[in-house]
DNA sequence: AGCACGCCGACT
DNA sequence: GTCGGCGTGCTC
């Protein structure tokens, strides 16, 4: 017998099949941890095929030295899965596989723990024991009292250690160790059990084939029990089940709903974890302890088998695409999976990115709505208010008047409101002050980016270098405001307005150890009246019966990203941030302060018509030659090495230079520059930069894989539609 | 990744 | 002469 092994070591010149004999009468599994003699070491790596011939000299070939574990932790559905993201990557095979297991059991330092526990032998009344010893007795009758229960050392702290010692000597007792579970403790509620109304009904009746279901459904429209119940179901057929959201630690009540209704049948896969936590879930849900994994994205690699429903929950978010090495894309991933095991994938979403809208409409998702709030209650209103008609009216602050009058409003009846900034990454756009006008390129329609080192404005997709502005070209003033509101700045404007209201801001800055996020929020929920001023954090799950009053500060600030996304992004925002006013019997209002205001995304927003956005961006991004019209590949290089990078980045700039005369119009644009960020964690970066027609784009983007493989033995990265510039 | 092999300069 | 620099190539 022969066995295919792929060496566990990042490195391009190991990424390989390499094949070693297995020794006669040796018991070994597909998928197992083996140890292998490789030039003059040993190396650990993970056999992926057993066969009865081998390719390689015989006479050179190698014996397999042992396994590892006891089990194959790499099941056969991984493998195939493997080859599929190498292909579709063009990842290292062994970079691949290390997604699949827990990476203590790479490091091997994290080890099952045990526990030793005592119970009676089978035949404990036919020893004898002296009648002296009393403690001896008093054990027995303990044991005897709960006869099928095992007892822990600590159970058993009263006795002493000789007393145990000599009925374990005498066979009375038998002692055994137990694998302890270090299961991730999760606050559960009181299940609240619901019955479906006719929409969710008909969802749940709808999802059941092998395909793609992009599941629409407005905020409060009820998707999370719709959830349950396809997972309640999966389970029900002996199936299990996989469950993504975009941020675990932030969507805590979600976490607790599923553990209260499906108990010890979940397993939590999350960054907040423990090593030993992490490794305890892995190991339930490969044993089939656990039949429910609910996780970030890298949960959608959980060892289950026999996956009845695949769910991903807000999928639009951009957390589901892996932006560090090894980078994929969860959803082909969940697609991947789904098929092979020929479940259903459901795609949930308030705000469905546009590119799964798009694919729904093409007939290549099943799409299926929710229209209503489950509660019947209608959705917050939306109040834009135009803040150059402020500034005209003499109001150059933060807040509009409304804004303000709306907070003492608050303020005086002792509730809640939350101020939401959307703000993203670090960049800035310049604006004039006065009529609005906002810097863009002449090419490409994205906003430009104010790069302070420089002091140049700078487009991200194409490069292109302006000069600062100085003056309006619009309406020719001088007042441009470059630069954006933080959460810092509205807070202490708000302390100052208010300064006996508890004030509460999370952002990065303030979220940086551990419970900082709960501590924040439980302090809001106990303060009467409160503001909560943040980003993108608290948008999210919080649902604060008392939270009466939302407003965005300056929506526009997300607008005008240099990103072609930028748009799509803040409708989404805005809906989810609407979503966190009038929980309760009070009606909540939502204030929209913008220098756009006549901006169609507002005008969509405003009215919650999602399908009406969706129908002019989709236009838009066909005018413009945005994805999902095109498609973005953008080569990044990175290294220590600035001349190496440069040197790499001419030699492929030079044949990829090629593909255009090959594939004329097919390019619509090409071209080379330094990364938007030059320098980062003191690595140099350069980029080459694609956008494509869709008909070759498959054809090409391999091209431009071959080309980099065949030049670099690393620093490049290739990402396609990239989720941002930096 | 790590290690051997090998081909050049400067040293007891 | 030979010790040691690190470029190149190989590992089933």
């Amino acid at each position: 017998m022969f066995a295919k092994v792929i060496i566990d070591q990042d490195a391009k010149a190991l990424d390989k099949e390499f094949e070693y004999k297995v020794p006669d009468g040796y018991e070994l599994e597909i998928g197992m941890r083996v140890l292998v003699p490789f030039g003059n070491r040993i190396l650990q790596g993970f056999v992926i095929e057993l066969k009865n011939d081998c390719e390689f000299d015989e006479n050179k070939i190698k014996n397999i030295i042992s396994n590892v574990d006891d089990f194959p932790c790499i099941k056969k559905e991984m493998i195939s899965l493997m080859k599929f993201m190498a292909q579709k990557y063009h990842l290292k095979l062994a970079s691949i596989l290390r997604l699949f297991i827990p990476s203590q059991m790479r490091e091997g330092k994290v080890k099952d723990i045990f526990e030793s526990y005592y119970h009676l032998s089978e035949n404990y009344k036919d020893i004898q024991i002296k009648s002296s010893a009393k403690k001896q007795v008093e054990i027995i009758e303990l044991f005897e009292k709960n006869i099928t229960k095992y007892f822990s050392q600590t159970e058993l702290k009263d006795f002493s250690q000789s007393a145990i010692k000599s009925l374990l000597e005498k066979g009375i007792l038998i002692k055994e160790k137990v694998k302890i579970n270090r299961t991730p403790f999760v606050i559960s509620k009181e299940d609240k059990k619901v019955t479906l109304n006719d929409m969710q009904q008909n969802a749940l009746n709808v999802i059941k084939e092998n395909k793609t279901y992009l599941l629409h459904g407005v905020t409060g429209s009820g998707k999370t029990e719709v959830y349950m119940h396809l997972i309640a179901r999966a389970l029900n057929e002996g199936k299990s089940a996989i469950m993504l959201v975009p941020e675990i630690s932030l969507t805590p009540q979600i976490m607790s709903n599923f553990k209260s209704r499906f108990g010890d049948s979940v397993a939590l896969l999350h960054s907040g974890l423990s090593a030993g936590e992490k490794f305890d879930e892995w190991k339930r849900l490969y044993s089939e302890q656990a039949k429910i994994a609910i996780g970030a994205r890298s949960a959608i690699f959980a060892p289950l088998e026999n996956l009845g429903v695949i769910i991903i929950d807000e999928e639009h978010e951009s957390s589901y695409v892996s932006e560090s090495n090894p980078r994929f894309v969860t959803c082909d991933i969940a697609d991947f999976r789904a098929r092979y095991n020929s479940c259903p994938l459901v795609l949930g979403s308030a705000t469905p990115s546009i590119d799964s809208y798009r694919k729904a409409t093409q007939g290549k998702y099943q799409l299926v709505e929710l229209p209503i709030r489950a509660n019947g209650k209608e959705l917050p209103r939306i109040q834009i208010v135009d803040m150059m008609n402020e500034i005209r009216m003499g109001n150059s602050g933060i807040f509009s008047n409304q804004l303000l009058a709306e907070l003492y409003n608050v303020v005086n009846n002792k509730k809640q409101a939350m101020i939401f900034i959307n703000r993203r990454g670090y960049s800035s756009f310049m604006r004039c002050r006065d009529c609005g006008y906002i810097a863009k390129c002449t090419n490409c329609d994205v906003s430009l980016v104010y790069h302070k080192e420089d002091n140049r404005l700078k487009c991200h997709y194409c490069g292109a270098q302006f000069k600062v502005l100085t003056k309006c070209p619009s309406c020719h003033s001088d007042n441009i405001q470059y630069g954006a509101i933080g959460t810092e700045s509205v807070t202490n404007a708000l302390k100052e307005i208010f300064p006996d209201v508890e004030i509460l801001r999370m952002d990065n800055d303030t979220t940086t150890t551990k419970n900082s996020h709960q501590k924040i929020l439980s302090k809001f929920a106990n303060s009467r009246p409160a503001i909560l001023v943040g980003t993108q954090m608290i948008a999210k799950g919080h649902d604060f019966d008392d939270v009466i009053i939302v407003g965005i500060v300056d929506a526009d600030q997300g607008l005008y990203q240099a990103d072609y996304r930028s748009t799509e992004r803040t409708f989404s925002l805005i809906t989810q941030v609407a979503g966190r006013a009038g929980r309760s019997s009070i009606e909540g209002k939502v204030i929209l302060q913008t220098y756009s205001p006549k901006h169609y995304v507002y005008k969509f927003a405003s009215n919650y018509d999602y399908k009406g956005f969706f129908r002019k961006e989709e236009n838009i991004r066909e005018t413009a030659q945005f994805p999902p019209f095109t498609k973005i590949i953008r080569v990044l290089f990175a290294d220590h090495d600035e001349n190496y990078v440069r040197n790499l980045l001419k030699i492929c700039y030079n044949e990829i230079e090629k593909l255009k005369d090959e594939f004329g119009e097919q390019i619509i644009y090409f071209d080379a520059m330094k990364s938007p960020i030059k320098r980062m964690q003191n690595k140099y970066r350069y980029q080459i930069l694609l956008r494509t027609k869709l008909e070759k784009a498959d054809e090409i983007e391999n091209r431009v894989f071959d080309i980099v493989d065949k030049n670099s033995k690393n620093s490049v990265f290739i990402e396609i539609n990239p989720q941002n510039m930096t």
